[in-house]
RNA sequence: GGUCCGUUCAUCUAAGGGUUAGGAUUCAAGAUUUUCAUUCUUGCCAUAGGGGUUCGAAUCCCCUACGGACUACCA
């Protein structure tokens, strides 16, 4: 028996932008597939045309690439040999399926109103039935092609009159079915419903485009989100009825992403409440022209971000927590994803980008900074500015917060914290700043090394208190207390600069 | 309401009948540093509750509680 190539799909609709849940069953799917050396495609499932959005699927597809969970096949990605990707496009296919069904009595096709149906729903949710449902147990009181004459039915068809295709759910039987995260799971048919399959705009639903598909499409595993586990059953049941049981692919339902804080899966609104991103990139509303926010612009680097997803109910069985997307590749493995919903830790997510960022060279770090600079009219020279992120990457966790870090490297304080001179500027500190003002004037070459010698040869040779003369000389330079070296600092600001901004200090901060 | 799924530190999670229940994030303390950050060390913190099965249960079974998903001619 030869081993049947692995293959694997994401398939979102283009009905908003799509959210890290999203991008995490993205990613598992991408992860699968590389481990086994399998394909995977991408496949718009937009047969719900009340709820397009414009804009959604090219998010989608530029939200991959960004992310690097790049597909090998489908929509914006080359398509491939089983094109179309999108089902808007596959309508044709659908039908004769659904048809098939009927004809073969696994489905009926049903006329009711939607008036009837809300009928019938009131009425089965006062009589506290256990299936509220359009199930086996009501159809025969149903306008459908079970009750109706033939004649009838065939007339309505005829004449164009609207109609559903449902499946016609077997009568108290024991539906089996294996899920590679969840076990074995077992439901009766009486409590399902028969399901539509086929709407009456001549779409099929979710249901029977999403198993036609997979089975035209040879995909041999369904790595979907848990919200999908309900209808397991009525898709095992599709394959048998259709006769595709034998090549059914294997399941596997990851578990939902939750809330940060309270209850509920991660949704929409949360970002913006909570104060980080919910989705890959920015996403500005069509209709309402709202804007959320996206983890590319919020400075993730995208590996930091796959990091982070995928870790959100998987690990590896190691306590390595730092992979890359390779790595991950070759050590995902469905076996240890979690079955609990994972919450949201943002916290952790700032420390991953961290963990990439001090992984960055300089030179790329100075990169992105220097646009952030450019914005605020500094202009330094790539060497300098690489420098200086190196010297405050450290501190940081995103490109952006470089600047708070280090902005006294361009511009000279405007005000001093006063905490700071509070704590450390005592009433010899003039006389002391004006004599180191002395020493540091003659320092020749001006360099960092030359610097320390020399300050930390006058303050031992006068037997002055070290943090007495470099704390205030931190204040004149930085404005507070805190940052990196400081004879690195003062190489970097030149001799000039620091003389100048000594001497401001001196004339501007008063004793407290 | 019904059906299904789930429950280990605050959070992400490890431990597949035998461990002082491990790691990471957060938080706290200490070391280092002229300062802050980094780094290092240490500390705090968990098997939802109750019954079984077993020599032995976080792990297997049952009940309860809690949480979640689904219950559309949405996906």
């Amino acid at each position: 028996m030869t081993e049947k190539r692995i293959r694997v799909r994401f398939a979102p609709s283009p009905t908003g932008p799509l959210h890290i849940g999203g991008v995490r069953t993205a990613l598992y799917n991408y992860l699968f597939a590389k481990k086994h050396g399998g394909d995977f495609l991408l496949r718009i499932e937009d047969t719900d045309q009340g709820r397009f959005v414009p804009g959604a699927e090219d998010y989608i597809i530029e939200s991959l690439k960004w992310a690097g969970i790049t597909p090998n096949e489908g929509i914006g990605f080359g398509e491939g040999p089983h094109a179309p990707y999108k089902q808007s496009e596959r309508r044709e296919i659908y039908k004769k399926y659904a048809d098939q069904l009927v004809n073969e009595g696994k489905a009926y096709y049903a006329f009711d109103t939607p008036e009837e149906l809300e009928k019938l729903r009131k009425e089965l949710e006062e009589s506290k039935a256990s299936n509220t449902s359009y199930s086996y147990h009501v159809r025969g009181r149903m306008k459908n092609s079970l009750t109706l004459p033939l004649e009838e039915v065939q007339q309505r068809i005829a004449s164009g009159s609207p109609y559903v295709v449902r499946i016609k759910m077997p009568e108290n039987e024991i539906i089996k079915a294996d899920d590679i995260i969840r076990g074995h799971i077992e439901v009766n048919t009486a409590t399902l419903d028969d399901k539509v399959l086929f709407k009456s705009d001549g779409l099929p639903t979710y249901h029977l485009a999403n198993i036609v598909d997979d089975y035209s499409m040879q995909i041999t595993h369904v790595i979907r989100g848990e919200e999908w586990l309900p209808s397991l059953p009525l898709h095992v049941l599709l394959y048998r009825y259709l006769g595709w049981e034998s090549v059914m692919p294997q399941f596997a339902h990851l578990p939902l992403l939750l809330k940060p804080d309270g209850k509920g899966k991660l949704s929409k609104r949360d970002g913006d409440r909570l104060g980080f991103p919910v989705f890959p990139m920015n996403w500005k509303d069509p209709f309402s022209g709202e804007l959320s926010s996206g983890y590319r612009e919020a400075g993730y680097t995208k590996d930091a971000f796959i990091n982070i997803l995928a870790f959100l109910g998987w690990n590896p069985g190691t306590e390595q927590e730092l992979f890359t997307l390779d790595e991950l590749a070759q050590a995902f493995s469905l076996d240890h994803v979690h079955k609990a919903g994972a919450r949201f830790d943002f916290e952790k997510a700032k420390w991953f980008n961290h963990q990439y960022l001090v992984k960055l060279s300089d030179t790329e770090i100075a990169k992105a900074f220097k646009s952030i600079l450019a914005e605020k009219g500094i202009t330094a020279s790539d060497d300098k500015i690489a420098v200086i992120c190196g010297l405050v990457k450290d501190r940081v966790n995103f490109v952006k917060e470089i600047w708070d870090q280090a902005s006294f490297f361009f511009v000279a304080p405007e005000s001093y914290d006063p905490e700071a001179i509070k704590k450390r500027w005592k009433p010899e500190t003039p006389a002391l700043l004006n004599g180191a003002k002395e020493v540091i004037q003659a320092i020749e070459p001006f360099t960092a090394q030359n610097i320390h010698d020399v300050l930390h040869g006058y303050i031992e040779k006068n037997q002055l208190n070290m943090g007495g003369v470099m704390v205030p000389i931190r204040i004149a330079l930085v404005g507070t207390t805190k940052g990196p070296d400081l004879q690195v600092i003062m190489e970097l600001l030149g001799k000039d600069e620091v003389i100048r901004r000594i001497e401001k200090a001196l004339s501007l901060i008063k004793l407290p």
